[in-house]
DNA sequence: TTTATAATTGCAAATGATTTGCATTTGCAA
DNA sequence: TTGCAAATGCAAATCATTTGCAATTATAAA
């Protein structure tokens, strides 16, 4: 893999951020330095690498995240901010569908969606 | 709601089928009788109305699908085609969230995504 | 260090799924 | 049966994402 400084710009991004993200947030994030294109073109190509993971929530948009251990989410719906879920059936779920479906699993998405408890707060306000 | 012709047929696919559908594959099963435009507007519709669900696998592309008691799937991403997984810990992953990261759920998502018994056999001979 | 070259980029234009405007049609309530 | 809001078909628009191409760049070999 060729290390060029876009890559390197969203590698770093990735350090700092454990959340998905997706390109148009990323374009933004490095100042719309680089081309929107550049920035699909990398995502792909780390996704491919396994570097990246992608997901698609409720709004249909594509997002990227560095996988770590078991990387689920909890989207609020409201302010659109994700929050990390540290609990995972994975193993149970692989077993089960191994062993009773004869399935090989490539892959598996799990996320929760809702109001944070900040959100439900202003909600009380608001509402 | 206005009971029209193409939402009779779109609802009684789903009577038979209970694995997810997208537009397309519901406007050609549909003999392509109605506009794509209309088909997407009701799909539209019936979420709004929670009648059905959407989901978004690894093509991209949205699938509807009715929602009964743990709707939970894996996807085959050789011949496309869907199982039920009949085994869902969302109980214990609600209490979790709702008791100690004190967010109120309003939606989960939760899918596996391999290659099926069959496709396997099939990978044996073409491999 | 310079050079060769395949990979990457930027830009513009294309794509594909999905949505929308608008004039016409259709369910259904009165 | 009629009136009207809601739903439809068609064509055009939209939005995220991809692609063609000529110019640039990272890296490995000389």
């Amino acid at each position: 893999m060729k290390l060029t400084k876009t890559r390197r710009d969203i590698l770093k991004l990735y350090d700092e951020i454990d959340y998905p993200l997706n390109a148009e947030e990323i374009y933004n994030l490095l100042n719309r330095e680089y081309d929107l294109s550049t920035i699909y073109r990398n995502l792909n190509f780390f996704e491919k690498e396994n570097i990246l993971k992608s997901i698609v929530f409720s709004d249909k948009i594509t997002y990227y995240y560095k996988p770590k251990g078991h990387s689920h989410f909890i989207y609020c719906i409201r302010c659109k901010k994700f929050e990390s879920l540290n609990l995972c059936f994975e193993k149970q779920y692989r077993d089960y569908i191994e062993n009773n479906m004869h399935f090989k699993i490539t892959d598996h998405i799990l996320y929760f969606e809702g109001i944070c408890s900040e959100c439900q707060k202003e909600g009380d306000k608001n509402a």
